[in-house]
DNA sequence: TAATGGTAGGGGAGGAAAAGTTGACCCTAA
DNA sequence: TATTGTTAGGGTCAACTATTCCTCCCCTAC
C-alpha cells in the first residue's frame, strides 16, 4: 500500500475501484498539499517552531527544527521571494590509474585524485580550489594540494572535506553515472566502510542505484543515480544531453561549443603513466584535474543551468531533481493537480495504456518547390495549440458525451459546441476549463515576465526573468503532448485530436483567405500564392519584388486573417524568406529578414546545415555554398568551391576531423544492420568499458573496403583509424554523403547543369594505394616502387632491391630525387612542430610533450596525420642511404 | 598430346547487374 | 516495477523483388 512512495488506496477494495489522487509520489503530494513549489522559500514563523537539540540532531545541518506543516509560511516565488539563495556549489571531478586499453574497473584500478572548486551562487568565482591526491604532487599556484600515501586516507579525507563544506549542490561532469559510482564502489573494494556517508542525514548510506529511462523525445538512456539526502546534484552532461543537441557531448566538445575553448582530452591509459611518473607529472595531471573540475560550473554559469532550472521547478511546481530524472509530463501533471485542488476538483487515477496508433496531426502544405528571387512572407499563429484550447475551452472538464447534451437539452454553440473532430465541449458561458485556466494563466505570467525583463537592469534578476518567460513558454507548450500522451497519467485523446483537427481547418482557412483577399479578382497587382505551410504558419508569394511592400502587405494579412478567428487565436506577420530556397517539406533555406534595411541571418531548416547525422564536411559545404547563393548571390563562386573541396576530398586532403559522422544508439536490439550499430559492437569487444553505450552517440569513419562491402563492414571509430593508419574511404564521402545535398541545393538554381559538379576534371584523382585490411590483400608483398618512375624495386633492377631509393634507370637522377625528398620532409615537419605548438598552447605549456588525444579536436587529427606524415616521409629518405652516389 | 567441318544466327537457360520497393532507423519541423 | 509530451515527414541504408541485360550453349540452316 506504501510502496515505492506513492499511496494505493486501491489495495483497501477487493474490486477493481477507480480512486482519485492515488497515483502521485509522497514528495509531490505534500508539495501540493502544503502550496510548496521546487525551489521556493519558505518561512518558519517565530513561536510556531521547535529547535532541535543539538545532541538530538538528525542531520549535520546547521539548524535542524519541527514544525506543523500548516504553520510554515511558503512564499510565491515573487518579488522579493524571487531571489536565489546564496547556496554552495561543489564541482567536482576524479581521475583513475587504469591498465592500457582497458577502461578503469573499480574493483582493481585505483583513484588517484580528486579536484574540486566551490563556489557562492551568485558569485563568480570559486572561494576553494584543491585537490586530493594520491602519492606526492609539486605545489600548483592558487590550488591547495592534499596529498595521502595511502588511498582509502585519500577517499575518507575527500568524504570529511564534503561534509565540511556541506554544499548545497554538487554538480560535475557525468558524475552520476562514473565519478559517485566509482568512488562508491572503490570505497567498498577498499573496504573503506566509512566513506560512503554524503549526505546531510547522519548514518544515512548512500548508495548509488540503477535507472532507466525511455522517453520517444529524450529516447532511451541507462543511467545511475545516487541519492545525497539534502544536496542537490546536477550532473552537467545530463543537463546537456537534455537541453541542446549536439553532435557530441564529451566535456571538450560542449566546452568548445559553449566556452569557445579546447581542453585536452588525456586518455585514460595515459593517465597512469603520469600517476607513476615524478610529482611534477602527477602535478601535470592535478592541473588537468582541476580544470575538469571548474569547467562544469563555468558551463552551469556561462548557460544559467541553475537558474533555468531554479525557476522551471518554481513554474512547474516539481521538485529540482525531476527535471533531470523525469520526464515532461509530471511537469504537467504537477500544475495540473494544484490548479484542480485550488477549484475543487479531485482528479481520477487512470493509467493509460498507450495504443500503437497515431491519430491524426498537422498539415504540412504541398510544397511548391523551387528557388525564389522574390520576397517571400511568412505568417504564423503564435502558440497554435494553447490558442486554440483556449479559444474553443478545451479541457478534461468541459467534455461531455453526446447523451449528456440530450438529457440536459443543451443548445449546441450556445452552451457546448460540436469540434471538427465531431467531440462535445461546454461553452466558457457554461463552465471554463481547467486547462484554459492553466495556459491564460501561464502565457499572462510569461507577458509580465517578459515586461519586467524590459525594465529590469540587474542583469542577475534578468537571468532569471529571463530563465522564467523560458520556462513559461515550455510549459504552455507541453500541454498539448500531455493530453495526447496515451501511455501518461492523464490521456485525453479528444482534446489532443480535436486541438490537431481545429489547427487543420485553421491552416487551409488561412490559405484560402489570403489567397482569395490578395488576388487580381479582389483588384491587386497579383495573384498571392501559398506556396507552403506547415502546422501553424504559411508562406506566402504575395507577388511584389519589393521587401517594404511585401513586408507591408504581410502584416496587413496577418491582421486580416486574425480578424476571422476566434480569440485569443492570432496570426501574426514575423518575418519574409528573401530570396528563398524550398527544397521539400521541412526542408527550406532563406534570408530572414524582419526590417526592410538589412536581412537578420540565413536561416535554414532541416537540411544538412542543422542535421547531426551526416558529418561536418557536408554541413560545412552546404552552409557555405548556401552563403554563397543567398548572400552573395554567387553562383559561379559556389560551384567553384565546390569542385576544390571535392578534389581536395578525393585527393585525400581534407582532415579526417570533418569526416566524422555520428549517430545515436538509441536502442538496444536493432533489426537492421547499421553502421554506427555495428561498430559500438565492435568497440564493445575491444573494450567494453569505452564503447558507446545505450543512447551515446556513436563516431565513426567510412573505410576502404572490399569493393560490394556495405557500409556497416566498413565503419571504424577515428581514434582506430588514425593509430592504425587505415585508409579513408573517400569515395563513399563523395557519393554517399556530398552529391545528394549538394544536388538537391545546386538543382533549383542550375536546373540540369548541377550534376556536372560531380563529373568534372575535379573529381579525376591520383590512384592512392589500395586498401590492405581484409581480403586476399592481407597476404600480398607490397612492393616498394622507384621514386623517380615508379617501377617496382627488385633485386635485379637496383641496388638493393625493396630497400632501395630508385631503380637502376633513374641513377643519373638521384641527386634531384634526394633533394626533392628533403624538401618534402622538412615541410612535412615544419607543419607538424607548427600544429604541435598549437596543441602546446592549449594545454598551457610550450615545454611539456602533448597528450592531448581529443576526438573532437580538428587539431588533433591534423597533428596525428601530420606525425605520420613525417613518419612516412622520413622512412622514405633512409632508403637513400642504400644508393650508391 | 592428338585430332578436328565452318559460319551465322535463333533461342533458351542461367546468372549477373541494374532498378524498383519496402521497412527500419535517425533526426528534425512545428 | 514504474515510467515514458505529440504527429508529420525527409532522407539513408539494407534487404528484398522483379526486371533487364549479358553470356554461354545448343541447335539448325546453309
Amino acid at each position: 500500500m506504501f510502496d515505492r512512495g506513492e499511496v494505493h488506496y486501491k489495495d483497501f477494495f477487493n474490486d477493481p475501484t477507480s480512486t482519485f489522487e492515488s497515483n502521485i509520489a509522497y514528495t509531490l503530494r505534500f508539495m501540493i498539499d502544503a502550496k510548496v513549489v521546487g525551489m521556493n522559500w519558505i518561512e518558519a514563523p517565530a513561536g510556531k517552531y521547535k529547535l532541535i537539540d543539538i545532541k538530538k540532531k538528525k542531520s549535520r545541518c546547521q539548524i535542524e527544527l519541527s514544525i506543523r506543516w500548516d504553520d510554515m509560511i511558503s512564499h510565491a516565488p515573487d518579488g522579493q521571494w524571487s531571489r536565489v539563495a546564496p547556496l554552495r556549489i561543489l564541482s567536482f571531478d576524479i581521475e583513475c590509474a587504469g591498465r592500457k586499453g582497458i577502461f578503469p574497473e573499480a574493483q582493481v584500478d585505483p583513484v588517484i585524485q580528486i579536484a574540486n572548486m566551490v563556489t557562492r551562487q551568485g558569485e563568480s568565482k570559486p572561494f576553494i580550489r584543491n585537490v586530493f591526491t594520491l602519492n606526492t604532487c609539486a605545489n600548483i599556484v592558487g590550488s591547495q594540494v592534499l596529498s595521502y600515501t595511502n588511498e582509502a586516507d585519500m577517499l575518507q579525507g575527500w568524504r570529511e572535506f564534503v561534509q565540511k563544506v556541506d554544499p548545497d549542490v554538487i554538480i560535475g561532469y557525468n558524475i552520476s553515472n562514473f565519478d559517485f559510482p566509482y568512488l562508491l564502489d572503490r570505497a567498498k573494494a577498499l573496504k573503506a566502510s566509512t566513506f560512503p556517508y554524503l549526505g546531510r542525514l547522519e548514518g544515512v548510506k548512500s548508495v548509488t542505484k540503477d535507472t532507466h529511462f525511455s522517453s520517444k523525445a529524450f529516447g532511451q538512456r541507462d543511467s545511475k543515480e545516487t541519492a545525497l539526502d539534502g544536496r542537490l546534484q546536477i550532473d552537467i552532461l545530463q543537463y546537456m544531453q537534455r537541453e541542446h543537441k549536439l553532435r557530441s557531448y564529451t566535456l571538450n566538445s560542449v566546452c568548445a561549443q559553449f566556452l569557445g575553448e579546447q581542453k585536452e582530452d588525456v586518455h585514460h591509459s595515459v593517465i597512469t603513466d603520469l600517476q607513476n611518473g615524478t610529482a611534477e607529472s602527477r602535478r601535470r595531471l592535478a592541473v588537468y584535474c582541476l580544470k575538469d573540475a571548474y569547467l562544469p560550473q563555468r558551463l552551469m554559469d556561462k548557460l544559467m543551468c541553475f537558474i533555468n532550472y531554479i525557476e522551471m521547478a518554481r513554474v512547474t511546481g516539481v521538485p529540482f531533481n525531476y527535471l533531470l530524472s523525469r520526464g515532461q509530463s509530471i511537469k504537467v501533471l504537477s500544475q495540473l493537480f494544484r490548479k484542480a485542488n485550488d477549484d475543487g476538483y479531485v482528479i481520477p487515477a487512470l493509467k493509460g495504456e498507450g495504443s500503437d496508433e497515431h491519430y491524426e496531426g498537422a498539415t504540412v502544405i504541398e510544397p511548391k518547390k523551387g528557388y525564389y528571387d522574390v520576397p517571400i512572407a511568412t505568417l504564423d499563429f503564435s502558440s497554435l495549440y494553447p490558442s486554440i484550447m483556449m479559444a474553443h475551452n478545451l479541457c478534461y472538464t468541459t467534455l461531455i458525451e453526446k447523451h449528456t447534451i440530450d438529457r440536459l437539452s443543451l443548445v449546441k454553440d450556445v452552451d457546448y459546441i460540436q469540434t471538427p473532430n465531431n467531440d462535445f465541449f461546454v461553452t466558457s458561458k457554461r463552465r471554463k476549463g481547467l486547462l484554459p485556466t492553466i495556459l491564460e494563466d501561464l502565457i499572462a505570467a510569461r507577458k509580465r515576465a517578459k515586461n519586467d525583463l524590459k525594465n529590469e537592469t540587474d542583469p542577475f534578476k534578468r537571468a532569471v526573468l529571463d530563465g522564467r518567460q523560458l520556462a513559461l513558454k515550455i510549459s504552455a507548450n507541453s500541454v498539448y503532448g500531455f493530453t495526447g500522451a496515451t501511455i501518461g497519467k492523464l490521456p485525453c485523446l479528444p482534446i489532443s485530436t480535436s486541438t490537431t483537427a481545429y489547427g487543420r481547418q485553421m491552416i487551409e482557412k488561412t490559405k484560402r483567405e489570403v489567397e482569395a483577399e490578395y488576388s487580381r479578382a479582389n483588384g491587386h497587382e497579383h495573384d498571392a500564392e501559398v506556396i507552403y505551410g506547415d502546422t501553424d504558419s504559411v508562406m506566402v508569394k504575395f507577388g511584389p519584388t519589393d521587401l517594404p511592400a511585401v513586408m507591408q502587405m504581410g502584416s496587413q494579412a496577418a491582421e486580416f486573417v486574425t480578424g476571422k478567428f476566434i480569440k485569443p487565436i492570432k496570426l501574426e506577420f514575423e518575418k519574409v524568406y528573401f530570396p528563398y530556397l524550398l527544397i521539400n517539406k521541412k526542408r527550406y533555406a532563406g534570408l530572414y529578414w524582419t526590417r526592410p534595411e538589412k536581412y537578420d541571418k540565413m536561416d535554414t531548416k532541416g537540411i544538412e546545415t542543422v542535421r547531426r547525422d551526416n558529418c561536418r564536411l557536408v554541413s560545412t559545404v552546404i552552409s557555405t555554398c548556401l552563403h554563397k547563393l543567398l548572400v552573395d548571390r554567387d553562383v559561379k563562386g559556389a560551384e567553384d568551391y565546390t569542385k576544390q573541396v571535392i578534389a581536395d576530398l578525393l585527393q585525400n586532403k581534407v582532415d579526417m576531423s570533418q569526416l566524422v559522422i555520428t549517430k545515436a544508439l538509441a536502442k538496444a536490439d536493432y533489426a537492421a544492420k547499421q553502421a554506427h550499430v555495428e561498430l559500438a559492437e565492435r568497440m564493445r569487444k575491444r573494450d567494453a568499458g569505452s564503447a558507446p553505450a545505450l543512447g551515446d552517440r556513436v563516431a565513426y569513419v567510412i573505410i576502404k573496403g572490399a569493393k560490394d562491402a556495405a557500409a556497416y563492414e566498413r565503419s571504424e571509430d577515428p581514434i582506430y583509424v588514425l593509430e592504425n593508419n587505415i585508409p579513408i574511404d573517400t569515395k563513399y564521402y563523395l557519393e554517399n554523403q556530398l552529391s545528394n545535398p549538394l544536388m538537391r541545393i545546386f538543382e533549383p538554381i542550375l536546373g540540369d547543369k548541377a550534376s556536372s559538379l560531380l563529373s568534372g576534371d575535379h573529381t579525376r584523382t591520383i590512384q592512392i594505394a589500395t586498401p590492405t585490411i581484409g581480403g586476399l590483400m592481407k597476404f600480398a608483398v607490397k612492393t616498394t616502387t622507384c621514386l623517380g618512375c615508379k617501377t617496382p624495386l627488385r633485386a635485379n633492377n637496383s641496388v638493393k632491391g625493396d630497400k632501395s631509393a630508385i631503380c637502376n634507370n633513374c641513377r643519373p637522377r638521384t641527386g634531384e630525387l634526394y633533394q626533392k625528398q628533403v624538401t618534402t620532409t622538412s615541410e612535412l615537419q615544419v607543419r607538424f612542430s607548427r600544429l604541435w605548438t598549437q596543441c602546446q598552447r592549449c594545454q598551457g605549456s610550450l615545454h611539456q610533450d602533448v597528450l592531448c588525444t581529443s576526438k573532437d579536436c580538428p587539431i588533433f587529427y591534423m597533428r596525428k596525420k601530420a606525425q605520420k606524415d613525417v613518419e612516412d616521409s622520413t622512412a622514405i629518405l633512409e632508403r637513400f642511404d642504400y644508393e650508391l652516389w
